[in-house]
DNA sequence: GAAGCTATCTTTAGTTT
DNA sequence: AAAACTAAAGATAGCTT
């Protein structure tokens, strides 16, 4: 037992050939990582997502406050805003200018919230349903599914269009119900145009 | 120049209380955290994800082969399939015992792959534009927007239900012109019960 | 094949330029 | 305030059990 009590060696960072020796390379380098990512956290109050897949294809995380948070709020970082194809006018009258503007009534703004809020809700859910079935469809291996994954795939698909349908429908049953909504829309468009003589703030 | 020309002291896993220096420990470690990602990757051939936000929530990421693809990956996993609440027979009759089955036509294999792949890429394309609105749409915080931001946030909603609209307009269509579609449904349920005969492969 | 060991390599806290 | 320096602290490659 004394074959010269090794120590570390350096490595060169290529691919480790040797499948068992990059297993275990791998879990001790995970751990590290991880902790790694643990301290910087700790020590700087910040949030933190890791994601790492085993040469298995297994997936390991760590996430302060979870990894779930860290990526939505990455995503949102990324695409701001997808400058939908439409009628954007580059409604770049920024509003933040100070004092108590026209008569806007804290009622209606309310209202508006409120609304918007709802709508919001209800775009979540539909919006996170979308996504996991996106997320599956998009990326399992179509041509290596074998029979049975054909079948789920298909019945995914055809889950997908009711689901789309669904959609519409209660897209089309508000704007049907929604004379007081674009009344609020006009709204929007009179206080937009006061804020350019005065300003607003709330 | 000789006040004990220091090396490196121990410091407690802490949050850091002076700021500029909590600023030079997040940049170093930060740097620290990306190189082992980085090694961790090239050594063991391994897809892996960063995302960290500085203290001035600033959004900074590392991924192989980027950030995007394995966030993808790892949610596909955390949600396999999120179990639509329809008539799904929990088709577990798995196909994938070996020989060559019953008289299964490739051409007709193809076709359905075709047709599928085709599909996933109209699901992937709406779903990144929907995926992105709904990060938008579900972060931003409404009551905090001001006027300006009020407008353009209706405006994304507008949008959103006219996007749905279209795939509800695209899904109806491809119905309308799905009668081989359906017949192709059918050759599934063939093969399926021909498999559990005898199973096939492809 | 996971857990422990230890010599060595790598990171980084505190300092200096 | 960013980069360079230095030496202690920390991570880990190869070995052993």
């Amino acid at each position: 037992m004394d074959k010269s009590n090794s120590g570390r060696q350096k490595i060169p960072i290529r691919k480790i050939p040797k499948k068992n020796h990059l297993q275990v390379t791998f879990s001790k380098r995970r751990a590290g990582l991880f902790k790694k990512a643990s301290e910087l956290c700790t020590l700087c109050g910040i949030e933190i997502a890791v994601i790492v897949f085993s040469p298995a294809g297994k997936a390991y995380s760590f996430g302060h406050p979870d990894v779930g948070s860290v990526v939505g709020r990455f995503l949102a970082h990324q695409d701001p805003i997808p400058t939908g194809g439409g009628a954007h006018r580059r409604q770049s009258a920024v509003v933040k200018a100070g004092g108590g503007g026209g008569g806007l009534k804290n009622a209606q703004l309310a209202q508006i919230l409120t609304q918007l809020e709802a709508e919001r809700d209800h775009v979540e859910m539909v919006g996170q349903v979308m996504k996991a079935q996106e997320s599956w469809l998009t990326r399992c291996p179509v041509d290596e599914l074998g029979l049975d994954g054909l079948v789920r795939l298909r019945s995914e698909l055809e889950e997908l269009k009711l689901n789309v349908a669904k959609q519409q429908r209660i897209a089309l049953m508000e704007a049907a119900a929604a004379a007081s909504y674009h009344s609020s829309s006009q709204f929007l468009e009179v206080m937009n145009f006061s804020s350019s003589t005065g300003g607003c703030k709330f």
